[in-house]
DNA sequence: ATTTGTCATAGTTTCTACTTATTGCTGCCA
DNA sequence: TGGCAGCAATAAGTAGAAACTATGACAAAT
């Protein structure tokens, strides 16, 4: 086991470049001595000599040339070690990978991963796009380092931060567009479809309706919220949406899109990483771009008018 | 400047391998106190964390992948110098700088060469041929690292060994082979052909001679041993001839080559080197496969027996 | 609620690396 | 040739680093 140490080296390439004990060990801020002995304990760890002591003046020897080259390029990666941490300290570095639910995804993430790589140049961002429980043991496990789902998830060694509210809007065949918006109580005796089972979004939907969860239009539930509103669409029911997914999905359908009254049906999504995570504070900063984001999403969109297809 | 030390790399780097302080300061023979101090001084000097120290497990954090794989790179370069000690420590390696004088250069040089060659694989040999004097010098000044020469040099700061005795030949006009072998004394008295000021050949010559220095035959003298043959050849005079030159430089003139009778003159030929050379010892070792050269040569060369062309 | 596993902290001790002072060697110069 | 000057090695003492043991704190598992 090589017990050489980063001072001999130091001091051994200051000597090799001096080429004289004296003004190495000055230029090493120690004294001769220090210097002296250090060499002198390397030379004994390599089990050669490096220096040749002259009376007059001392030379590399042979060997002592052929690892001062090698000596000099470990010194510099050592530097360079120290200048990869001031660079990481700087910002978010390296690879950053974001977990984020399916039904918020389509909608939010070609903002966020424009604003990010314009904003992190060099970041290499990975994606998951999953279910909340799955994320949320992603994220336990340490796969991936953040990930944005619908609030509130309460695991006590996460921490969470709200990004934005989102209203859920009613989506039915656009012959109806005219007709009342129902009240809550009301949807479940139309067929309302929903995502298939594992969705947080088909549990939100359901506990707006007021209802536990069997549901008796089974066999009809959509993978996807741009499904759902393709049978919207030919007649077969009526869906809730979220907000930010209106103007992408109601695009190529003949739906109608109607707010609920008050109090309407919402949901908190948010973002949330390990309490322990070492990036917390960049995660931070990165939570308010994801917010801005949003934001301008939703002004781009005109969410304050009732959208109709 | 970097602070970091190699102690603290190597704890790193266990840490990362076994993702557990205690089983990280075993397999470094530590404490795991000891471990975990030297891990936060490393952070604190990066200025960056790099382990996410969680209650039932540790994970690297972004940063720590990146940093753990550069400090394996110098890891295993450091390993890398000890390696190459040991390499250099088993024998000569790297680069051999041999001086050697003119008149024995081109008749043991070869010989030598192939034997180093064959010895020491992949030592880089460097050869300089010139006068005493600036081998001297040159030893001095630790642009080579040993020469083959005459003896003595008597410089108190070189070390000197002796590789053999050579004895002068006479070479004549090849009409002369029948006459008697003149006297040292009688030499002068014929045009003797001398190498230029500078070689010690010449002196040695002159001194076997009882001659100081100055002579008639100015403007004769020739830059090597094989003009001075060819000249005599032609009858301009008669030289002195290095044993060891006679069968290279006698082939193709007409020439007679003839022993003196004792007391025969004659030349120590050995290597010197700096006392202070690290490479003493293996140049010791050197000069014993030298030796191992000149004598295979003679026996070849069948320098018992009077050579006459 | 208790135990277990794991890392951090505290207090001590041992070792290492530094400092200053001095010696010793070598070459230079008078 | 003898003394001086330059330079590195050695000696002795001190300060600081890094190690150890013991203990604490905290989250997870039971």
């Amino acid at each position: 086991m090589t017990n050489i140490t980063f001072k001999q080296l130091r001091y051994f390439e200051a000597l090799a470049r001096h080429g004289h004990f004296g003004r190495a060990a000055d230029a090493c801020a120690i004294s001769q001595p220090a210097l002296s002995m250090q060499i002198k304990e390397l030379e004994n760890e390599l089990g050669t000599i490096l220096i040749e002591r002259g009376a007059r003046q001392i030379r590399l020897t042979n060997f002592g040339e052929a690892f001062a080259l090698r000596v000099r390029d470990i010194l510099r990666s050592v530097d360079e070690l120290g200048e990869l941490a001031r660079a990481s300290r700087e910002g978010l570095v390296g690879r950053l990978r974001i977990g984020i639910i399916p039904t918020v995804a389509p909608y939010l993430l070609p903002t966020i991963i424009g604003k990010l790589n314009q904003s992190y140049k060099d970041l290499d961002i990975h994606v998951r796009e999953t279910l909340t429980p799955k994320l949320i043991q992603e994220l336990s496990d340490g796969r991936i380092d953040t990930a944005i789902v619908a609030l509130p998830v309460s695991e006590h060694s996460f921490t969470e931060v709200g990004l934005f509210e989102e209203n859920f809007m009613l989506v039915r065949p656009s012959d109806d567009a005219d007709k009342p918006v129902p009240e809550a109580e009301l949807l479940h005796e139309m067929r309302l479809l929903l995502l298939e089972e594992g969705h947080c979004f088909r549990d939100q939907a359901l506990s707006f309706c007021g209802v536990a969860s069997a549901r008796p239009w089974d066999g009809l539930d959509g993978s996807s919220l741009s499904t759902l509103v393709q049978m919207v669409g030919v007649g077969l029911g009526v869906t809730l949406l979220p907000e930010m997914a209106v103007a992408v999905e109601t695009r190529s359908a003949s739906v109608s899109v109607a707010n609920f009254r008050e109090p309407q049906p919402t949901r908190t999504i948010g973002m949330i990483w390990r309490k322990s995570s070492p990036l917390s504070v960049q995660l931070l900063r990165l939570s308010e771009l994801v917010r801005q984001s949003a934001l301008s999403l939703r002004s781009e969109q005109g969410f304050d008018t009732v959208t109709t297809h």
